[in-house]
DNA sequence: TTCGTATTTAAGTATTTGCTTAAATAAGTA
DNA sequence: TACTTATTTAAGCAAATACTTAAATACGAA
């Protein structure tokens, strides 16, 4: 950056002095919930992640038939979820069963409620 | 894609058959609830949001300065925020102040929350 | 061992994202 | 009027994203 005019001449320097404690004090929780809020903010995992709920578990096969998609690319969105601790991985045989992470449900609940809510709304 | 071989063999076809079914009944709410995480999945923006809820109106060029980044940088994330409805703007004088839309509050609520969770945790 | 199924990985590519710098608006002040 | 301040817009670009196809891995069955 470097360049252009501010700060504002009215500028309020105790709040922003707060605003940048803040920031600093939140920090790690900056970083957290924005790489999971980057991971569920697409539509394809938001959709596994939603089903995932619904079914408890299910194979990257299955997904792929599900939302129609080639299975490549519904792998690879998986490995993103299980890179971002979001889901586990349980083997069965040759299949694999994904299923989502207690730790991140929090997170994640209000999303699921919202869909639920609009539903009903909507319909 | 149209490659590839699936469905399995032993795969659950009504179970696929619902999951689609669910899917197609929620659509409207994946696309909405997509759009508004991929939003808030961006670091700086969820400072920006953060920041709104913290302070009630904020102007690009304190963001600026407490960001610690450039005008025009923060200037184009207010305005994707814009276009998404989650915020709105109240022009006075030059200076223009940037506050939260009602209508999102639902889905923002919960990340703020966690936000100052984590915070106490950590402390 | 060979074959088929389920999945991942790798390489390639078009699109999107998030910044940069420079120029354009818009509003107040001298 | 010209000048400063606050903001947006536009063009350019490097990096990230999300797919594709092809090849590799892992497991089970014949």
């Amino acid at each position: 950056m470097a360049n252009d005019t501010c700060i504002r001449l009215q500028a309020d320097i105790e709040q922003i002095k707060s605003c940048r404690e803040k920031l600093k004090a939140n920090s790690k929780s900056f970083l957290q919930l924005g790489q999971v809020l980057a991971l569920t903010g697409n539509e394809v995992r938001l959709k596994i992640l939603f089903l995932l709920e619904e079914e408890n578990e299910l194979c990257p096969c299955d997904l792929s038939d599900i939302l129609g998609m080639s299975i490549p690319a519904v792998s690879q969105h998986l490995r993103k979820l299980k890179d971002g601790n979001i889901i586990e991985a349980r083997k069965a045989g040759q299949t694999i069963f994904y299923s989502l992470r207690s730790e991140h449900l929090k997170t994640l609940r209000p999303f699921f409620k919202i869909i639920n809510q609009q539903n009903l709304v909507t319909v």
